[in-house]
DNA sequence: GCATTACATTGACGATTGTCAATATGTTGT
DNA sequence: ACAACATATTGACAATCGTCAATGTAATGC
């Protein structure tokens, strides 16, 4: 316990969109532009760019202006951390018995 | 790509409430029944029974009748594909940079 | 300055969410 | 059969979500 659930649940619901998991995935081949992630799905800009936000503000996705044009790419510590969050509930083996509201 | 972006996006979105981390980090200390998971939390019975309604049908979570009792314990395993599908996204040093939008 | 291009913001919408009070279900002990 | 207890289900509510069309902003090139 003693940990930060919000902020925990914050970057775990950044990530629960399929969308956002489908740009994540594509992010993995490199740092791209917003237009190239567009070709990628089937939404709007907009709505593109709404997504693009919430994965930015969770710090999960770094972004870099050039010009006209917004680069993207996966902060990979983010997600380093997010795995060792999640580590302690990977690998139990529970044996307690302790009985139940005696 | 080519992963099950909807259901990858049940699971963490199951995961996405600061409820339900408090529920799961509970359950690290093992095996435990409906009444005292309450106990840990400031909500409802009937709230309660609708968060691990979800842990559960999403396999995150085990649950075992016994008599008036619920008992429910972490699936370890199911954890551990969850950090192995976060895996590729963890370690990305990139350097791409071919170009954009030419 | 003006038109073009790339992206962000706004406002609206239907759908989903977390929550509760009320009620139902199912098990145990008498 | 009945009362007591533990949990599940239902129905309602405000809040949040993903989406879009319309519009705004900012950079580029003429």
């Amino acid at each position: 316990m003693n940990r930060n659930y919000n902020q925990m649940a914050l970057a775990l619901k950044a990530l629960s969109d399929p969308n956002r998991l489908v740009i994540i995935d594509y992010l993995v081949e490199g740092e791209q532009c917003a237009c190239k992630i567009l070709e990628q799905l089937h939404i709007t800009q907009p709505t593109l760019s709404h997504h693009m936000r919430i994965l930015c503000e969770t710090d999960l996705v770094h972004c870099r202006r050039e010009g006209k044009w917004m680069h993207y790419s996966l902060n990979g510590v983010k997600f380093q951390e997010l795995r060792e969050l999640l580590e302690p509930y990977s690998a139990t083996e529970y044996a307690s018995d302790a009985g139940c509201c005696s």
